[in-house]
DNA sequence: GGTTAATTTTAGAGATGTCTAAATTCGTAG
DNA sequence: CTACGAATTTAGACATCTCTAAAATTAACC
């Protein structure tokens, strides 16, 4: 039983643990969304699943991870966020191609790849774009929620994490500079756009809230 | 028509190409070995690169590579040889331990990730085996064939190539100091042996036939 | 509470890559 | 030159993961 995970289910246990990240169980169609196959393959690939005690299937009321399915999808995102860092800090990879490297590779590095460039990379806790990595133990680090648009008017902040699912967004921050760790200070806020001077240059930047949406910061 | 291949039609043109060095067709049997599977479906698996013009199969009188095979073989070898060389190098792991890593991995990698490594390792020409990595353009280095064995007794060499399809052996080899680019005086050719000293230390290592019947040498 | 629309599951099929068992072909030994 | 044994292919099956189309279930509205 569940020992040897296919690339599939391991998919499909990181979707769902991804769409689970509030604690209530996910319908068949959004993982279908999201992983862009149709409900009924969907449905035969829970089963599966299920048989192998991976997540909790209450027929046509969606599904939830067992602890083992968590572990499991655990295991893999510990593997994207080290390669994500690995491809970004060792190989020069820009922060906007690195998902689709990692997302394929994830399935295929053995413990021995990901224990080498864990520990080349001094263990971290975060990848590129802020997310927390989970440590082999599936300790899963703190995420920074505190979103940029929610920051009052006249505060200094260090962007912590941004949402990395649009590489669209992330192309356009970094053409900016604005990079995890940097600082900066929010200086206006109108309703549809936020006014940053980014250090250590004091480049003044003008960011719509959809983009400013995605930016979450620790103040200063 | 024969763009996308599959990961198994990948391991068949590779182990095709490795079987054909000698310009020969290759029998079913042979591949079927070589990859551990039945021959019935190297059979099968032979019509489909034929009908992708990936090889030449002659009903019962073996197969053997067209160019464009040949190409995509090469291309997987010089995805695993620069692993091979990127693991041992970069990320520590012993000659004994990058094959299995690097076989899983070849099928994966993106041209970015290969091109990103190469230009890391500045464009190598041999792997940690001594094994020729091909070229982008799929030229291949010259393979070092001058056996141990077959040198005469007082003679300096320098160790080009080990032959890699052993793991024992490469074990035997590394814990004795032996590696590619080390440099080493035949002393004495017995019928089951042969001795040499080992430059820098002067080390002197008595080898059975079975070992210096797989390493390369240049002389010096 | 019954009807209806959306969601979900079931049923059946195709693609891929493997297997076993049976049939075919080849080459050689007598 | 024929018959035999080995190699190879064919035939039919199974596992995996996907699809489409049809059936079942749910939830919500009147
Ligand atoms: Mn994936
Ligand atoms: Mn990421
Ligand atoms: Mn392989
Ligand atoms: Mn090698």
């Amino acid at each position: 039983m569940g020992v040897n995970l296919t690339h599939s289910m391991q998919d499909y246990l990181k979707t769902i643990y991804m769409l689970t990240a509030d604690h209530t169980r996910v319908p068949t169609t959004r993982i279908a969304q999201t992983l862009n196959v149709q409900p009924a393959s969907v449905t035969s690939m829970i089963k599966k699943l299920a048989d192998c005690h991976l997540v909790d299937h209450q027929s046509y009321h969606g599904v939830a991870l067992t602890e083992s399915g968590r572990s499991a999808a655990l295991e893999m995102i510990r593997h994207h966020r080290l390669l994500e860092t690995y491809l970004s800090t060792a190989l020069g990879y820009d922060w906007a191609d690195v998902h689709e490297e990692a997302d394929r590779l994830e399935h295929y590095i053995s413990e021995e790849f990901e224990d080498r460039i864990a520990s080349l990379l001094g263990n971290p806790l975060y990848d590129p774009h802020g997310d927390p990595i989970p440590g082999r133990d599936g300790v899963l680090p703190p995420t920074p929620r505190l979103c940029l648009l929610d920051v009052p008017a006249p505060a200094t902040v260090v962007i912590r994490r941004v949402d990395s699912s649009q590489r669209d967004a992330l192309v356009f921050l970094s053409t900016r500079g604005i990079t995890i760790g940097a600082t900066c200070t929010v200086v206006q806020k109108a309703s549809s756009y936020v006014v940053i001077d980014l250090a250590p240059t004091s480049k003044t930047i003008r960011l719509p809230n959809a983009i400013g949406q995605r930016i979450f910061v620790d103040r200063v």
